[in-house]
DNA sequence: TCTGGGGTCCTAGGACCC
DNA sequence: TCTGGGGTCCTAGGACCC
């Protein structure tokens, strides 16, 4: 039989780093905690539950926390930690439905349409809630509803801890009073341009009548936001999506600003080790590698260059890095650096002919950046440098 | 109290090929 | 000669999310 809606659940799990602590400790359960950077230019990434009552929140700077929290425990991000927990609560979704698509590390919907007429969804939601909590300390926040978008509202009204089930004949009473703010895709640039033409609701959006004007705001989206919040998405559950990660990078704000070129580039050299580790961890291999350059006034520029070869070397690459910067050096003191690395895929039959003529140009190059690389460590006593000298895992298959 | 770090997706213009 | 149009890839920037 055809059923007539989809049965869609959005799980999402609350606080998740600072859960992720309190899952490893105990002892952290009662105490303010945050997760983010300690020094002065550090933000919380996110904050528990007994912190948030004192006004603590993520993106919030930590001075600014420590002061409205005095008690506030800040530890540092620990993705490793996260992964473990991500995976547990994956592996756990999985015994529920084999149509499973990972919205981020901590949130993931599940198809449950092909359920049994037998069980309500409603129970397996408090099964799912249930389970995650008494085998795994890990809190989560479900919402059931017809398709995505409405799943993915419905699990943000109750936190932490919460089920709520928002029908299409809900959407009138319990979307469309929100503020317009809490739309998801609707952020911060967006928001304000909409409350100028009057839209201050999801109701207020759906119902707007100028849609000229609405187009100004919205775009080529406009009708997509609409008709979401008239409750409408047919996106469906793709288990293939976000499985690969599309690129790989790190970036870096510095305690103080960054004024000498030297610097810069010992800085390039670092965050390059870093992302090569990860692409070697990894197993694979890439083509575009970009920069990020932040200025202390907050300008930014993004610089990138697509290689006809795929590489995962590191000289290779921080060639093009340096190379990227010098062609881009402004004059403004910089705040923050980034390298990142896209165009990915598995380094399996990579084969490439190299130039035997230009091994030995190559090779001086190479000890220009071996020099640096040492140099930093000794100025930095760092072990990050020696890490990545590590042995290629066995190639996949 | 000045504003992190990990990402994804979209747009728009230009190059280049057919 | 002064010139089209589709497709794809690259680059830069912007918006958003967790």
């Amino acid at each position: 039989m055809e059923k007539k809606y989809r049965i869609i659940f959005h799980i999402d799990l609350n606080a998740f780093f600072a859960s992720c602590e309190m899952a490893e400790d105990a002892k952290l359960l009662k105490i303010p905690l945050g997760i983010g950077g300690r020094r002065e230019r550090g933000v919380l990434t996110t904050a528990n539950y007994v912190a948030r009552k004192f006004g603590v929140k993520s993106g919030m700077n930590s001075i600014e926390a420590k002061r409205l929290c005095p008690k506030l425990l800040i530890l540092p991000v620990n993705f490793d930690l996260y992964h473990k927990y991500s995976k547990i609560f994956f592996d756990l979704l999985s015994e529920y439905s084999d149509s499973i698509e990972k919205g981020s590390i901590d949130e993931g919907y599940l198809d449950m349409t092909d359920l049994s007429d037998e069980v309500h969804p409603l129970d397996i939601a408090k099964e799912i809630q249930e389970r995650l909590y008494k085998e795994h300390k890990l809190p989560v926040s479900i919402g059931i509803a017809p398709n995505l978008f409405l799943a993915k509202m419905a699990s943000d009204m109750k936190k932490p801890l919460g089920i709520t089930v928002l029908r299409k004949r809900d959407v009138e009473e319990k979307l469309w009073p929100l503020p317009i703010e809490d739309m998801y895709g609707i952020g911060k640039k967006t928001y304000p341009n909409l409350k100028l033409i009057g839209i201050n609701t999801i109701g207020e959006l759906v119902n707007y009548q100028n849609i000229k004007k609405l187009k100004l705001v919205l775009g080529n989206r406009t009708e997509e936001f609409v008709a979401k919040g008239r409750g409408i998405d047919n996106k469906i559950v793709d288990p293939h999506r976000h499985v690969e990660s599309k690129s790989i990078g790190t970036s870096s704000t510095y305690s103080t600003d960054i004024h000498e070129y030297q610097d810069v580039l010992a800085k390039l050299v670092l965050l390059t080790k870093n992302v090569v580790n990860r692409l070697i961890d990894d197993d694979s291999i890439i083509k575009t590698i970009s920069i990020q350059v932040r200025y202390n006034d907050f300008s930014q520029i993004n610089r990138s260059k697509t290689l006809d070869f795929y590489t995962d070397n590191f000289y290779e690459i921080y060639q093009v890095v340096e190379q990227l910067y010098d062609d881009n050096q402004g004059d403004l003191p910089i705040r923050l650096l980034g390298v990142s690395l896209a165009n990915i895929k598995d380094n399996i039959n990579n084969f490439r002919q190299i130039d035997i003529f230009s091994v030995s140009k190559e090779k001086s190059k190479e000890e220009r950046v071996l020099n640096m690389l040492n140099n930093i460590n000794e100025a930095y006593g760092s072990s990050i440098i020696e890490k990545g000298v590590k042995k290629r895992k066995n190639p996949k298959k």
